[in-house]
DNA sequence: GGGACACTTCGACGTTCGCCGAAGTGTCGC
DNA sequence: GCGACACTTCGGCGAACGTCGAAGTGTCCC
């Protein structure tokens, strides 16, 4: 009989680590991240699964508490559960090994850089985009990362000044550094990133690219990204 | 054949994941946490497995990048590969559910204990004191969490009159909070969380207790904390 | 030089898991 | 009320994985 001083009280890692060590399960959290809810069939046909096996994994993601779930009708809806979740799938998704694209699949080329380009990352803007802004924000005084990442006074003012509402105090961090896994610098992520993206959405300057996560520009995104952030219309066009 | 939208270019979260979906690996993964570099026979005897599957094991874990090895004499030594994997073990263990104890496990049961009272989590210290120190510091104006959190100037101030060597500028954060598993409140972690803990160990304030990650602090470092910080003594004695 | 120690390799074994199709249940819309 | 749709349940199948012992290799110390 084995003497397991490792199997004592503390944290089931393999366990919550399992939930995602499949590439159904995993692909499911990814096209998660893009922070809305997708049905069981919806997830099955992104995976490329048959509807059992999507209802299986399912039935192990929200028994493991990484994923909510709401029924309406005839439709199971599900989202991931809760930030930290995301924060969680994101911190894994920027350490895991690149798996390369398939050769001469011009769709998936084209797929992969709109996600490059600007995504939103659960909650907030990731990919090229989303790093110009937060270093636009940086170099303009509204963040300062020298003692640890934090709002100033000016981004402060800058915010409420564009209308971008922040929720009452939380026990979420105002502001996080989030690895963006393709562009490998920093993104804003925490609850000023969260209320910036919203606002984008809210005011049109954004607009989603088909079903995925990924996200574009509009013109008037363009030209009040130029005009509040002086960011160039490089992030800002579609690429060719 | 399949069309799977899901499995173009992108992280492969179930590579990373599978990594640790694992109840010896993990154990390892978790062992290792406290910082120090193992031999591969201490690993096996940890989590109660024969040499040849701790080998095995390794094997993969050093070929997915979540550890590094060193070869000295006889002895392979493995510690976690940078402190970005401790990163993401420590955000995994947070969220992970946690293994309920052995029934009648005395020894276990203390072991646990010491672990809750103060441990290190991989290069700064958790755990009650380490909690405890992180809101003293918050409560006396050194680190401010209301922009996001942020060593102050006051903080500043104060690491360099204990004379606390921070390392020069480096792309880690100065400071990061991280969710203590056992206490669920934040502890300060990131370069400045580093460096407290390591003038701590430096300056005989705390000691290891056993092989473990467990640590204590000496009668030095009680009077260090209580006049530096007044932390009271309930975190500095030992359990009973 | 030889014995002990730390670790590795590999084949065998048992278990677990992902997948699916078929049959079933619950919901909607005509 | 019935057909279509979304989803679920379950048994079967094949693959993958963790474990170990035995045999082996490399290192140390007497």
């Amino acid at each position: 009989m084995k003497n397991r001083d490792a199997h004592t009280e503390g944290p089931d890692l393999a366990a919550l680590a399992a939930l995602l060590a499949d590439g159904t399960r995993a692909a499911f959290c990814l096209a998660l991240l893009d922070g809305r809810a997708w049905t069981a069939t919806e997830l099955a046909r992104h995976a490329g699964v048959a509807a059992s096996t999507a209802t299986e994994h399912l039935n192990r993601l929200v028994a493991g508490g990484l994923l909510a779930e709401e029924r309406q009708g005839r439709h199971r809806y599900v989202r991931l559960a809760d930030p930290a979740t995301a924060e969680l799938i994101e911190n894994l998704a920027s350490l895991a090994p690149r798996r390369p694209a398939p050769p001469g699949s011009l769709p998936a080329v084209n797929r992969s850089r709109a996600l490059a380009r600007a995504r939103t990352c659960y909650d907030h803007l990731a990919g090229a985009l989303g790093v110009a802004i937060t270093e636009s924000m940086t170099r303009r005084g509204l963040l300062d990362w020298e003692h640890g990442l934090t709002l100033t006074a000016d981004g402060t003012a800058w915010l409420a000044e564009l209308g971008v509402a922040l929720p009452p105090t939380t026990r979420r961090p105002a502001v996080r550094s989030c690895l963006d896994w393709t562009e490998r610098r920093p993104h804003l992520a925490g609850a000023v990133g969260a209320a910036l993206c919203a606002h984008a959405f809210d005011s049109g300057w954004i607009t989603r690219i088909g079903t995925g996560r990924a996200v574009a520009p509009t013109a008037a995104g363009r030209q009040a990204l130029r005009e509040r952030l002086g960011l160039s219309d490089e992030f800002c066009t579609p690429g060719s």
